[in-house]
DNA sequence: ACGCTAAATCAAAAACAGTTGATGGATCAA
DNA sequence: TTGATCCATCAACTGTTTTTGATTTAGCGT
């Protein structure tokens, strides 16, 4: 997935602002958080999850859509069922804006520590 | 909106997913981005803002405030100014979070990519 | 084909977040 | 004190997101 042009990471590309927003979007549910750290002890099926977080099915299948057009999950259809996993890519991704932020605030010149 | 979690330590400690989760929401604003990436440079005064935003007194304030109660932002007054600044230390500890996360999912037990 | 189950989607309602314009408290200078 | 400026807060309004319950599409077994 890496572009060959610009080395701009250590590992994935630089988020854009947008991006990065819809990412933070999508974090910020309380309940799209309950997923992503049931989906972070490996792939589980819309049914297991519906089970194991006490949702009806057509909330889950909702914020499922948000996690997954934010590029936070991947999903493959087995059978009947769904399979959803998480994609540590784009967390991987904010995690360097967040980095980027955070040195940005910290340069001596104009510091805002002073 | 309850109380905002005011962040205990100078330094980053682990974050709860409730503090996580106002981080994420005060940082998925286009209009708070802005205002933090101003921030960046240095403090600023209230009024020093609205000028360089080109926003209303109270919708500034009203973004100020979710970014302060998020512990984004601290606020001194001097006269009859208010100035605010960036804290990083809250985006430390939710850069810290994600990673934390990124790696849970990492783990090769159950791990996500299997 | 039929019935059954998994999951996505839809429309309407409810809940929430953000904007606006007005008001009020605080500080300062004259 | 008066008047001006800075800022926070409030109530009313608008727009967006989330929830709900119903419907739809699709796979599997019989």
């Amino acid at each position: 997935m890496q572009a060959a042009a610009i080395p701009t990471g250590p590992t994935s590309e630089r988020l854009q602002p947008e991006q990065a927003r819809s990412l933070l979007k999508a974090l910020a549910d309380p309940l799209r958080l309950r997923i992503l750290e049931t989906l972070a002890n490996g792939e589980r099926c819309v049914c297991d999850l519906t089970g194991e977080l006490a949702l009806s099915q057509s909330r889950l299948s909702f914020h499922l859509k948000v996690l997954r057009e934010a590029g936070l999950l991947s999903d493959r259809q087995s059978g009947r069922w769904v399979y959803y996993r998480l994609k540590p890519d784009q967390l991987v991704a904010l995690q360097e804006w967040l980095g980027s932020l955070v040195t940005h605030c910290q340069r001596p010149a104009t510091g805002c520590n002073d």
